[in-house]
DNA sequence: ACTTGCATACATGCAGCCTGTATGTTAATT
DNA sequence: AATTAACATACAGGCTGCATGTATGCAAGT
């Protein structure tokens, strides 16, 4: 019995093992939380050795933000796959919400950058991976229906864009927490609708 | 020099070191974070040794709970303090909000109760501790608005109460952080004012 | 082509800290 | 005086981060 070492070349073995170091992360973080996995459990699912872990990240934090980093980006990437650009501010926030909400039920996904990025990396870096990532596409939104005369007057766009945020983000941990999908989706377009009165 | 040592009884002893060390457990948490206090740092910072602490508490994150669990009173009471109980649904949810904002206003009370009470406890047990100290204000107000037919039909009551009660922690946190306290009500009343039409 | 030197990618071992518990001691209550 | 509550002290286990050791891919020179 041999154990096969197939040559392997420097970019591919590091790329293979950080990718083993996510993935374990990601499944443990997601079962058990991130204070409860430590780095021997966590190099043991990924089957390689803490030295590598402290080679490719600087610290256990830092898994956890390369994990936030590409799931957002995933959710990034999966609503601007199914949002239209051109679409009038009244539905646009809706069909927006609900790509996000859809986007947000992938299993884990929202325990991971609702509830243990905001706590482990605080609220000011998950701030700066929703920007690298989803580049402020609620400040946008609302500053075009700003344009349009559809936000009521003398209302500060940046504290609306922080309330609707996390709204949002309420709204979809509890849908991915299994609760009434519809029943969110009718609370957050009514207060939207509130707030978006048409031209 | 002879220390004295004045003879308590027991309920006084007990009282003194609980508060001394809740006092030191709610400045250093604040201060430093939850995670970051080490128990022999807290005890030090009380003027007990961990013997006391663990007689009184069955784990550092008890401590926190005695800590939130009176934070959260503390909240409760004045609201109910500065809140009229006959006062018609329209205005009733801005005076709370405001009253609850200004509650929030304490040093290190938003920190708390919004971000080491959730990280540490949970949501669903923070949730608990609102149910006992709050008494689910939220969800008695907007059962009296839509008894009044303030609320659009086909509601859900219970998710509306929680897209709420997110906007509300969420603006009071900011308030809390240093935000322009003005817009952040703004915004709330204008998203409040969305959702209840008046009769 | 082959070796020589070097840098990368790990593996292993160690030091310090922290939590929770078990056991010992003092002081109040009965 | 006996008992019990309220601590104090000591200990075991685990975990993190770093420092040091090792092997493998790589690039250059000849």
């Amino acid at each position: 019995m041999q154990v096969e070492k197939p040559r392997r070349s420097q970019a591919e073995r590091r790329a293979e093992t950080k990718a083993a170091l996510m993935n374990a992360a990601r499944s443990l973080f997601v079962q058990k939380g991130y204070a409860e996995t430590g780095t021997p459990e966590l190099v043991k699912e990924a089957n390689v050795t803490r030295g590598a872990l402290y080679h490719h990240f600087s610290d256990k934090a830092d898994i956890l933000r390369a994990v936030i980093h590409a799931e957002s980006q995933a959710v990034a990437d999966e609503i601007s796959a199914k949002t239209d650009p051109g679409q009038a501010p009244p539905d646009a926030f809706m069909h927006g919400a609900k790509a996000y909400f859809t986007a947000m039920k992938t299993p884990g996904r929202a325990h991971l950058l609702l509830l243990e990025g905001p706590n482990v990396l605080g609220l000011e870096e998950m701030a700066e991976i929703d920007r690298q990532t989803g580049q402020g596409t609620l400040i946008d939104g609302l500053q075009h229906a700003a344009a349009h005369g559809q936000l009521p007057a003398g209302i500060s766009i940046d504290a609306l864009a922080d309330l609707l945020s996390a709204l949002f983000d309420r709204a979809a941990l509890a849908i991915a927490s299994g609760a009434d999908e519809g029943a969110y989706v009718t609370a957050t377009q009514t207060l939207l609708t509130g707030v978006l009165k048409p031209t």
